[in-house]
RNA sequence: UCCGGCGUAGCUCAAUAGGCAGAGCGGGUGGCUGUUAACCACUAGGUUGUAGGUUCGAGUCCUACCGCCGGAGCCA
């Protein structure tokens, strides 16, 4: 029998397969060994022993270290006794390359070390979980904007300058001038969405803002969806649908590494529309009742954020901002003129925002206004102007961190682990 | 940038009140035919982040610097 990979050993109950990957680790009783085995599919325990194997290859045990890439021979059995139920009774090791000083052992280890040693971190039971999630994240992302009529439009990665004139950004060398790496799509998206209707992009976003917290990266990926026509109810409908899907996917689609990481999931379990939409004002008074100080008109700090969310089961989309604490380009409630009609959305448990967005102004004259109140230049928003001189729409969007939404579904103390290399402030390599 | 914490063997950490630098894991050697981060015995492994200072004596106290971690601000 050819080669198989550990995810489909089941089909091959009693017989013999070829597996290719690495030792993952190792014991001895002295005439019979067991190896942990993995292949990026998933790990499964090998038996070696004096009855089934060549001697040589029996001898292998004191040659392989953690992580020497091998390729085993051997029949496939259902066993109680194996980890996963199923192991392999070897005929042969082919060694590819033995290792005998792998440094990361199987134990705890300080995060300064592990992240100095990321590449090979990454190969671990948990970060593969991770990643693996990650990915279903990202493909239930698409899947979603794709089956909803969005079409995906890239946007530029090197801006002549900020967004949104708030955050600092990385600036680089042009040919000669500057340039900027983006900190978020949606300007663009506004352009593609009176192009196409409905638009997305998913890209990566970059903050030069010296943040140094467990929800913070210098570099991470932002899906952004806009969509013309839309206002902000609409908006908040969309994102609830959203992320009720990218959750209910990786549930159903990633149950094995969602216990790998002991993740309880009973609160993802609930994650469907209708989320709870309360306004700021509301928010303001919850903070309130929980003995907070909150002056009304600040932003919510990452402590506020998990006051609100712990009042409720779902995401909680919050919504109606002050004005002055959001960006220019967000369009005032017509109702009162002090507030933005911007939302955010709170993942529970403590993971803070997650998407950010609202309704974009649309008047040619207002939006002028704005820059100009925002102290940016005109000159360079030009072209983002004449979105609203030539059939101007009402349109929104929002933003959905990557990270931080796999964070909160992986239940991860830290969004470092969420991305394979992740760019922290004092953090560039590997 | 500001505030706080940490830095001892390859790794994770101990070291009374300033008084002989230690353990587990990993490495090496030997033992064990069903182990689950296997276990048992033995063994090697150190410029205590760097530079000064106080002291008879500093891992421990003081100063500066370096590195890392967390939080604030800002945000996804």
């Amino acid at each position: 029998m050819g080669w198989v990979y550990v995810n489909e050993i089941s089909n091959y109950d009693g017989k013999e397969v070829t597996l290719k990957g690495w030792l993952y680790n190792k014991r001895s009783s002295g005439k019979i060994w067991f190896l942990i085995f993995r292949d990026g599919t998933g790990f499964i325990q090998c038996v070696v022993s004096r009855s089934d194997t060549d001697e040589k290859t029996f001898q292998l045990y004191d040659e392989l270290g953690q992580e020497s890439s091998i390729i085993v021979h051997g029949i496939v059995h259902q066993d109680r006794r194996a980890p996963g139920g199923y192991e392999v009774i070897v005929k042969k090791i082919d060694v590819v390359q033995a290792v005998h000083d792998y440094p990361i052992a199987l134990k705890e280890h300080g995060i300064d070390f592990l992240m100095d040693h990321r590449h090979l971190w990454l190969r671990s039971p948990k970060q593969v979980a991770i990643l693996r999630i990650r990915h279903t994240v990202i493909k239930a992302c698409r899947d979603f904007f794709d089956s909803h009529g969005f079409i995906l439009a890239d946007t530029p990665i090197f801006t002549p300058t900020a967004c949104e004139g708030t955050t600092t950004l990385f600036e680089t060398d042009y040919f000669g001038r500057k340039a900027y790496l983006t900190q978020s799509g949606q300007l663009y998206s506004e352009a593609t969405a009176a192009a196409l209707g409905k638009v997305y992009c998913f890209g990566p976003t970059f903050r030069a803002e010296k943040s140094k917290t467990r929800r913070h990266l210098t570099e991470f990926w932002m899906v952004e969806p806009e969509v013309a026509y839309y206002d902000l109810d609409d908006n908040m409908k969309l994102a609830e649908e959203f992320v009720s899907y990218v959750v209910q996917t990786v549930l159903k689609e990633r149950k094995k590494e969602l216990e790998v990481l002991e993740r309880d999931i009973s609160l993802l379990e609930k994650v469907e529309p209708p989320f709870p939409r309360i306004t700021y004002s509301e928010a303001v008074e919850i903070l309130k009742e929980n003995g907070i100080d909150f002056e009304w008109g600040n932003d919510f700090g990452g402590a506020d954020e998990t006051v609100i969310s712990n009042q409720f089961e779902k995401p909680v989309m919050i919504h109606r901002f002050p004005a002055k604490v959001k960006a220019f380009y967000m369009k005032r409630d017509p109702e009162n003129e002090e507030l933005a009609l911007g939302v955010d959305v709170l993942a529970p448990e403590g993971y803070g925002e997650i998407i950010g967005g609202g309704q974009r102004e649309e008047n040619y004259e207002i939006l002028r206004k704005r820059i100009k109140e925002f102290g940016l230049s005109e000159e360079v928003f030009k072209w983002y102007l004449d979105l609203r001189k030539f059939g101007s729409v009402p349109h929104s969007g929002f933003g959905m961190g990557v990270e931080r939404a796999v964070a909160w579904i992986c239940g991860l103390k830290h969004i470092r682990e969420t991305i394979p290399f992740p760019r922290t402030i004092y953090r560039l390599e590997p």
